[in-house]
Parts: C-alpha cells; sequence; structure tokens
DNA sequence: AGTTAGAATGACAACGCTATCAACAAGCTA
DNA sequence: TAGCTTGTTGATAGCGTTGTCATTCTAACT
C-alpha cells in the first residue's frame, strides 16, 4: 500500500539519492537513469511523502495563503487558482484567514513558521498593501508574494502580482463615454483599499482624455458593499437627477448591484434611462436583472501566477519558470446593464 | 529561532520522550513534571514540527476538507470553522476542492493520501450524499465525517453531523401560517440535494399540522440559483395570480432574492402583497431590499463540531471530546421580507 | 524491612526523505 | 600515459518527532 522512495530506487535498480534527483529534476542525471527511475515511479504509482519533504529538506514544500477579505467570491477563486497550482507542482497550501491588527499578527504568523515551515505566503489585498505586514516578514526572512491593485512600474516584480485596475477603469468610462454617456457617476469602495484610488484614477483619466472635466460631485463614497451601493445611487440621482447622470460606474460589482436595485425602485429604466457598470465579475454581476457590464478580473489565473511567482523563489536557480505574467488587466464584460445614451 | 523539542527537554531537565508525552496530554506524567515541562514550552514558545509529528506518528495531524459546492459563502463558512478548530488543537488543514466524478475521484483521494497521511477528512454536502464517495473511502480505510441535511435518527451518529433542515422548514413555514398565510409557494433547489426534499418534507408536515392540504401546483421546482428563484416567482405567480398566493419560500437565499427581484418587477409590493422567505442566512439575504427573513445556519460552528468529530477518531480513546453537538436546526431570523397576510 | 505491582521516565530506533561528501566513470589536456 | 576536470552515482548522516521497550522510582502491600 504505502510505496516509498526504497521501493522505487530497488525496482529501478539505483540507490534512493538518484530517485530523489529525479524527482527533484536535479541536473546531472542521464537521460536513461532518469526514464528508468519515471518508468518505476508510474508503476508503484510513488507519492513522495511531504512531511518527509519537508523534514529532511532545506526547501519547503508548503505555501501559505493569507487573506482579510469579506468577498466570499474573491477569496474561494484565489485559493483555487493557488491550490491549483500547488497540486501540479506538488506542493501543499496552509490557509490562514485573520482580521488584521498590527498587535495579533506577528504572533500568529510566527506560530504559522513555526508549526511548519513555509516554502513563502501569497498575501491577497487588503493585507498585501499592509507595509507593517511585509515588513514583518522581511524581518522575519520569510518569503512572500503579493497580489496588489497597481500598475506594473510601481514596485518590483519579483514580489507582486499587479492587477490593473486603473486600466480596466479607465476602458470601461472609456466604453460609457464612446456610448455618447456625458455625465457618469462613480460609486467609489472603500477609500484604504488601494483597488479604490486605481479605479478612480482611472476613471478620471479617460475623461481628461475626452476632454471632460473632473467634477467630484459625480464621485460618492462607498465601502464596496450593496448597501453602500443603494446610498451612492440615491445620493447621485438625488432631488430627481439635477447632475443629469446617465451613466453609473460601480465601484464593485456589488455596490453596482445595489446602485440598480436603488434605480428600480426609483423608477429608472436600465439600460435605457440610466447605464449601470460593475467590477470584478463576480457572481452578483450575473445575479442582478438586467446583469452587468463589468470588468472581468480572472482571479483564479492571477492567482496561479502568484503561486508559480512564489515557487520559483524556493527551487532557487534551478526549475525558473520563466511565463510568469506579473501584470493584469481585467477586460471588459458588456451585458445588459449598459447601452448607448438615448 | 528554530526552537525544538530537545531544547525544551534540556531547559525543564527531562528526557525528549517525557516532553512529547505532556504536549501529547498522555497519562502517566506526575503533575509537578507536566508543569515543569509547560513552563519551559511556554518559555521558548516552543510549537512542534508538524512534519515531524505527522512523520514520525501512527496519527497524523493533518485534516482534508473536500468540497464541491458552487455557493463560496457556504464553502468560506465552513472551511473557516474546520481552520478555527485545527488552530486550536494543532492540527493542519488541506483543501481540496473537486468537481465530483467516480472516475477521477478515486485517483485524487489516493494521491491525496499518500503525499500526507490524513486523520480524515470532512466532507461537504453535496458531495457527502454520495455514497459512492463513503465507500471508497470506507475501502481506502480513511477516517471522514460527514456533514449532511437530515434529521438525528437517520443514520450513525459517529460520522455524521447534521442539519435539520426538515425542522427548520416546518418552522418557517408554521410561521408564515400563523401570520395568516394560507396560500404558500414554495421553490425547490435541486432535486439531487438531500437539502432539497427535506425542506418540502418541512414544508408539507407544517401545512398537514395546520389543516392544510398539500397542493403541488404551490411548489417549483428550480435549481439554487437566482435565475431559478426568478423563474420560481414567475411561475407561482402567473396568470394574475391566480393561485391567490401570498407567501414564498424560497429554497434557499439565492432564489429568495431572485423570487423577490421577480415580484418587484411585477410590481408587487413586499412583504405588503406578498412575503418572501430564503434560507441560509448568507451575506445574500441582507443584500436584498427588503432584507429576507431566513433561517440562520450557523455554518462555521457546524463544521467546527465537524472537526471536533473528527479528532475524536484519530486520538483514540484518551482525550475524547464530549461536547460535540452532532444535530443542528437552523433558527429562524426574521427581517423585513416577510410579514402578516393583509 | 522486604517485596512487588504499577506509575513515571529515559535510551534509542524508527519514520521517508534530502544534503553532504566521497567515489567512480568518462572525456579531456599535456 | 599520466593527470585533470566534469558528469554521474551512492553511502551515510541527519531533519524533529513518536513508538517501543527497558529502567527507575513510588507507594502499598506482606
Amino acid at each position: 500500500m504505502k510505496v516509498t522512495i526504497n521501493d522505487v530506487a530497488r525496482l529501478a535498480g539505483v540507490s534512493m539519492k538518484t530517485v530523489s534527483r529525479v524527482i527533484n529534476k536535479e541536473p546531472s542525471v542521464r537521460k536513461k537513469t532518469y526514464d528508468t527511475v519515471m518508468d518505476a515511479v508510474k508503476e508503484l504509482n510513488y507519492q513522495p511523502n511531504l512531511a518527509a519533504r519537508n523534514l529532511a529538506g532545506t526547501s519547503s514544500f508548503t505555501v501559505g495563503l493569507v487573506y482579510d477579505n469579506p468577498n466570499a467570491y474573491y477569496v474561494i477563486d484565489m485559493q483555487n487558482g493557488v491550490l491549483s497550482r500547488c497540486k501540479d507542482e506538488g506542493y501543499e497550501l496552509v490557509i490562514h484567514p485573520c482580521t488584521y491588527t498590527d498587535a495579533n499578527m506577528k504572533d500568529e504568523f510566527i506560530t504559522m513558521i513555526k508549526r511548519s515551515r513555509l516554502a513563502g505566503l501569497v498575501l491577497t489585498p487588503p493585507l498585501s498593501e499592509q507595509s507593517s505586514i511585509t515588513n514583518l516578514l522581511d524581518e522575519l526572512n520569510i518569503h512572500y508574494v503579493r497580489v496588489l491593485s497597481g500598475r506594473p512600474s510601481d514596485d518590483d516584480q519579483d514580489t507582486c502580482i499587479y492587477v490593473n485596475d486603473y486600466k480596466a477603469a479607465y476602458e470601461i468610462t472609456t466604453h460609457l463615454l464612446t456610448h455618447g454617456h456625458e455625465n457618469i457617476g462613480f460609486i467609489c469602495g472603500d477609500k484604504e483599499h488601494k483597488s479604490t484610488s486605481e479605479r478612480l484614477e482611472g476613471y478620471k483619466a479617460a475623461l481628461a482624455d475626452h476632454h471632460k472635466e473632473f467634477d467630484k460631485r459625480f464621485v460618492y463614497d462607498g465601502k464596496y458593499s450593496f448597501e453602500s451601493g443603494v446610498e451612492g445611487a440615491k445620493h447621485l440621482l438625488a432631488e430627481n437627477n439635477t447632475l443629469a447622470i446617465t451613466a453609473i460606474l460601480g465601484g464593485n460589482d456589488e455596490m453596482a448591484a445595489g446602485a440598480l436595485f436603488a434605480s428600480r425602485l426609483m423608477g429608472i429604466a436600465i439600460p435605457e434611462q440610466l447605464s449601470i457598470t460593475g467590477f470584478e465579475d463576480s457572481p452578483f454581476s450575473r445575479q442582478t436583472w438586467p446583469k452587468l457590464t463589468t470588468a472581468h478580473q480572472a482571479n483564479d489565473v492571477i492567482s496561479q501566477h502568484a503561486a508559480r511567482l512564489l515557487f520559483t523563489k524556493t527551487r532557487g536557480a534551478r526549475n525558473q519558470d520563466k511565463d510568469i505574467i506579473t501584470s493584469f488587466t481585467p477586460s471588459i464584460v458588456i451585458r445588459e446593464s449598459s447601452g448607448p445614451k438615448q
């Protein structure tokens, strides 16, 4: 039942160290030896024991995923992405949800690190934006990869995967502008999240490129929540829509859904009288009626690349993964909630 | 930096085996010795190395969570519950999402088992309802705990945590009945899910206890999705509501949200003209307007108990956990989407 | 006091793998 | 041909824990 490296070695007629070399893709193994060993591995359906590898080796086969994000859809997507990559590469994933406070963070990390040495951590927003965390990890000498909202130039490419919310917001705003909308509202998410400012900047840039002046009356400060979307729409469309808004950009799908709901209650036809767009392409955007035009963020793919980036760090120079994408731009998905200005 | 069992032993002036006995709460350790060791453990902030424990011991400190559920909220809740318990008890959690097919299931499990010996698995619905899976696990001799929709008497208490959807549906239906509703529609979830039949049975039982005859025209077969809720409401309220329905029970929050949306489009006032209730108390139920009356399912608590039940199995007779709850009944949460018949 | 069961403790060998370093083979240079 | 480098392989010692079994202590008996 339990197949060990020795069984493989015996069958292949080599030493156990050679088998170890083969399964770790170390250099200096003759092609023929490699094949013999691989045949034995397959024949016995050998799976290296993770605990033993972690215990014996200098590098670990365990990575951690840390999240502090209320959005379950987001978390699951990120997790699935990292997980699928781990599975492919024989790594194990330790999940670590946590509500961020400087105080308990340190202890938690240290405990986690001590319990099982980690190859590294994948940090997701908004945790990934906290410099106190990255400082702590630097101090503890733990590898990490951050998924961040931002533009590629910002920071170092070795530790970050960027999601170009700026560009996506620029494009979605442009989409609305080219469809004749002149007065476009924007419902912002939490001020503390970097994605909020990035998306707002993209919105502003698109307006500027279309020679429209930015007017802060068109912006509502929300909270990335449904309620906040409801409030935002109410606010922007107040007093019989004196601002003559014909389109609203939601900072995320949840807020867009809220805005959509509020608009309906006000008797506004979507998309005839008002176009509404979301952000993220979460299941949310398909559970509204009409479905939301939004920016599709391939979170699972993003997190897969984050994992790959992390793996390259522990594996050292050998076995580098050259095809890692470190910058993603969400792409617009046009659905029924937006249309030309009428 | 790295503290091992030997460091603790040295500081406490005992052998490393005694330290091992203490941290594993084995019997036959003098109280005084125990305290001395624990002091040393605390002073050095010692954390047993998981890889070493898993490698050396007969019992494993790793449990697996297997899910095949499209509902991210549900999965996250279950995961968090198991995770929090694992953290408390020094276990590690390996997550295993999978789309169920008899064929690849076996291979996946075997790989997973071989890679790291598992203390056991927590199976969540709908996977937990597949007898082919439990048979496979029995065959592989792997411990497991199932979270299931059902009533306590159904099966053995050693391997199952029951969620009494029957009773919850009974209560929510009774709630509507006692508020004067006579014609209550029911939008069912997927036929294959046990929760669907359990909830339907509860609905029927409540009607029966109020001397109302069950009429299958009041039931719509849906799919646990938003769209399905929309369709369900349209269907039930068709032709100017010839059935004179004044309340609709959604099989889950998502469908209830769909039903609510559809009703609004038909110009029906909620809850004045129609009461709508959901099931699960997912964030969904708070993201509709008005908020949904629903049945609160404490998924995190449920999964915590599932984890505890699993732990007792590997730990053997010693250190039994006696306070495990194996049956949960969701409790009604009354919000604005339901009210007395008018 | 002497005996003894049983509790408390420790020495040491696993667990399955990787790292180190030594050994050997093959191909080169002088 | 000797001497060297480079490429390929293997013997052996850990990694940090638990399991086994032997040993020592304790307390309750004759």
